[in-house]
DNA sequence: ACAATCAATCTTGTATACAAGATTTTTCTT
DNA sequence: AAGAAAAATCTTGTATACAAGATTGATTGT
C-alpha cells in the first residue's frame, strides 16, 4: 500500500507544516495500523526522522515531534550565511546568461505570489527555490542536500516567522540586490547582503513569547 | 556484552581506519554472531552508517564499506574553507589569551608528533583537535559536529594522502600562521590562507592512480 | 480521606520465524 | 563437454511474539 519512503515524506510534510505541533505523540503501533504495516519497517522510519531531528525518541516511553531549536536555527544561518557569500562571490564570476534567466523566472514567480492567499506557504517555496538554484547553478548542490538533512528547525523557524506584515516584500527585494550584485559583480556588497538576508532579527524577544510553545527551553 | 553504541564506535573506527578497506562485506549475521545480539539491533546499526555513508546497503544483495567520494571531499573542503574563513575571523576579534594558549599546547604536541612513528595518525588526530577547538571557541561545536556526520570520505581521503612526504610539516607550518594571522588580526592573509590549507592538491591524478582500489569510480 | 503499594497496561526494545529476491551450485538435456 | 534450466543457499526485508521499562490506575492499609 504505502511504501517506506512515502511515508518517510508524509510524517515530515506533516511535521515541517506544522500540522503536528511540537510535543505531539508519534506511536509506533497508531502508525502500524494506520498505515497497514508491520511496526519493524515503521521503526526504521521513525529512526531516520529522529536522527534528522524531526522527532525525539525517548526509549520505552514514546516518541514527538521535536520542539523548535533556536540554537541550531542560528547555527544553520550561520553557515549557510558563510557558504552563500562564497557561492555568490563564485557565481558572480562565473554566471551565464540563460542561469541568470532562470533566476529572473523564479524571482518573477516570487513576486506574484506575494499578493496571493496562502501567500506564505507558495512564498516559502519559492524562496528555497531561488537559493537552492544558487546552490545548483555553482556546482554546490550536494551541499544543499547537506544542509537540507538537519534543517527541520530552520524550516519550521522560519514559517512561523514569516507571518511578519511586510516580511516577504522584503525579503524579495533582497533576492532583487543578489542578482544585480552578481550581475555587477558587486563582491564588496555581497558579504553584508547575504549576512543580513539570512540573520536579520533572529531571536526577538517578541518571537519567543508569541510562540513559546513551538520552542525549545 | 555490547551495547548498540559500542558496536556502532567499533565498526565506524574499524571503517575510518582502513582497517577494512571499501568494498569489504558485512554481513548482517556474521556480525549478530559476533557481538552476540539478534539481526534486529544491528540492522539499526547499519542503517544509521549507512545514512552516514559509512556503508552502502544493496537490498537483498548485501551491506559493503563505501568507497571513497571524492566529489564528497571536494564539497566538505569547499564547506570547511568557507566556514573556517568566518570562524578565523570571529576569532580574531574575540580570542582570550587562555584560548590562545590551548591552541599554541595542541601545536607544540603535534610537532612533536611530526618525529614519532606512526607519525600520519596521531598527527591527524590532533590536526582535528586543533581545527575542533577552533569550532569550540567560536561556539561553533555544533557546525563541527554536523560536519563530522558527513565526514566519511574526507577523513579516509586525508589518511591516505598524508603519507605524501613533507606534508605534515607544512600542515603544522600552516595552523602556526593561522595563530600568527588571528593575534594581529591580519583578516586579510586569512581568507587564502585557510583556502590553502584545506584545499591543496585535491584530485592530483598521481594520488587517484596510487589509490584507485579505495576509490569511488 | 490519604498515602503507599501493587497490579494492569501502556510504551519501545529484542529475538526469531518466515518471506522474497539474488546468487551460486547442481543437475539434466542436448 | 557445454549450456540452460532448476534447485539449493545465500542475502536482507517483514511480521510477530515476547521482554523489559515506564506510566497509570486501582486497591489496600492506616
Amino acid at each position: 500500500m504505502y511504501t517506506k519512503e512515502q511515508i518517510m515524506d508524509l510524517l515530515k510534510k506533516d511535521i515541517l507544516s506544522l500540522k503536528w505541533k511540537p510535543g505531539t505523540i508519534l506511536s509506533e503501533t497508531a502508525l502500524s495500523e494506520r498505515f497497514q504495516l508491520s511496526r519493524t519497517p515503521l521503526r526504521d522510519v521513525l529512526k531516520q526522522l529522529s536522527l534528522a531531528s524531526y522527532i525525539d525518541i525517548y526509549p520505552k516511553k514514546g516518541n514527538i515531534v521535536s520542539y523548535i531549536d533556536l540554537d541550531s536555527v542560528e547555527q544553520i544561518i550561520y553557515l549557510r550565511s558563510a557558504l552563500e557569500k562564497e557561492i555568490l562571490k563564485d557565481l558572480s564570476a562565473q554566471l551565464a546568461l540563460k542561469d541568470l534567466h532562470e533566476l529572473k523566472d523564479i524571482l518573477d514567480r516570487q513576486k506574484a505570489a506575494i499578493q496571493g492567499e496562502d501567500a506564505a506557504d507558495e512564498f516559502l517555496c519559492l524562496d528555497d527555490l531561488f537559493h537552492q538554484m544558487m546552490y545548483i547553478l555553482a556546482g554546490r548542490e550536494f551541499l544543499w542536500d547537506l544542509i537540507q538533512q538537519s534543517n527541520v528547525h530552520y524550516l519550521r523557524y522560519r514559517k512561523l516567522h514569516m507571518q511578519k506584515i511586510g516580511k516577504l516584500e522584503e525579503i524579495w527585494r533582497e533576492h532583487q540586490l543578489m542578482l544585480e550584485y552578481m550581475v555587477n559583480q558587486d563582491t564588496a556588497k555581497i558579504d553584508e547582503l547575504v549576512h543580513h538576508h539570512l540573520r536579520d532579527d533572529m531571536n526577538s524577544l517578541e518571537f519567543i513569547n508569541k510562540f513559546s510553545e513551538y520552542i525549545k527551553k
